[in-house]
DNA sequence: TACGAATATTAGTCAAGCCTGTTTCAAGCA
DNA sequence: TGCTTGAAACAGGCTTGACTAATATTCGTA
């Protein structure tokens, strides 16, 4: 293998891993998952992890520095949407490939909405 | 929202994190793309990502806990496989995604070798 | 102008992640 | 049996992540 090759790898690998750490924290998953079917305000955020208010500010400062959002102001509220196609990609691919009707209510087709994750992954 | 709905939100979203997780650390990343081209054995992964032998070993020990390989040993050799669908099913995703051709040498069809992550992105 | 609501920012704490160096363990072989 | 090799495990130190509490900022409105 040449270095550029291995150069070249490692920033494939760098970059991607990065957009799967911004999703790999189970409240920013569930906050992109709910970005993922509109824009969402953040107290409507705040309300849909139980997380306070600061630490909700926080995950959506992560998620603004990696690029993966964008927020529309209004008057005093802040309006969060999906940017990264690769975030929102994943997270249709995560849908398709579990049932995981409700994962914050997106519509993930049919789905099976009694199903445990650790039961369902067994099929 | 009911209680119940809640928890179950909240399950499903801790579940995936935790496979997201697996996948987020860039030295991993390489690591299951190898293996989601084939079995690897623990020295090709050593020269694959260039880091110390006790931390591959650390990596894989990681990935073994979240059940997310297996292990076939062979003598003194140990021969790695991908194991959850899901993660082989997001890595394929990130293939279709992004002309990441080379990832870890997997074949994402035609791809643009040339091609850096940051650059890619703004097409 | 003063106030309240919505959000961001900062400081501090504690846990988790990642690396290095070293040791241990199991298998094959002289 | 004793040596070598491939890999896991353990101990340590440093860095990063996630939360709480407190404070600051911005906008609309009385």
């Amino acid at each position: 293998m040449k270095p550029t090759d291995r150069t070249q790898l490692k920033a494939n690998a760098a970059f991607m891993s990065q957009r799967l750490k911004a999703m790999s924290n189970p409240e920013r998953l569930l906050m992109l998952c709910r970005m993922d079917e509109g824009e969402v305000s953040v107290n409507e955020l705040v309300a849909l992890t139980g997380l306070k208010q600061s630490a909700v500010s926080q995950h959506l400062g992560i998620l603004r520095s990696e690029d993966v959002v964008e927020v529309r102001v209004d008057a005093n509220l802040r309006w969060y949407r999906l940017k990264d196609p690769i975030v929102s990609g994943v997270i249709h691919a995560l849908c398709e490939l579990y049932d995981i009707h409700g994962l914050a209510g997106v519509s993930c087709g049919p789905g099976r909405q009694g199903d445990q994750p650790a039961t369902a992954r067994s099929k």
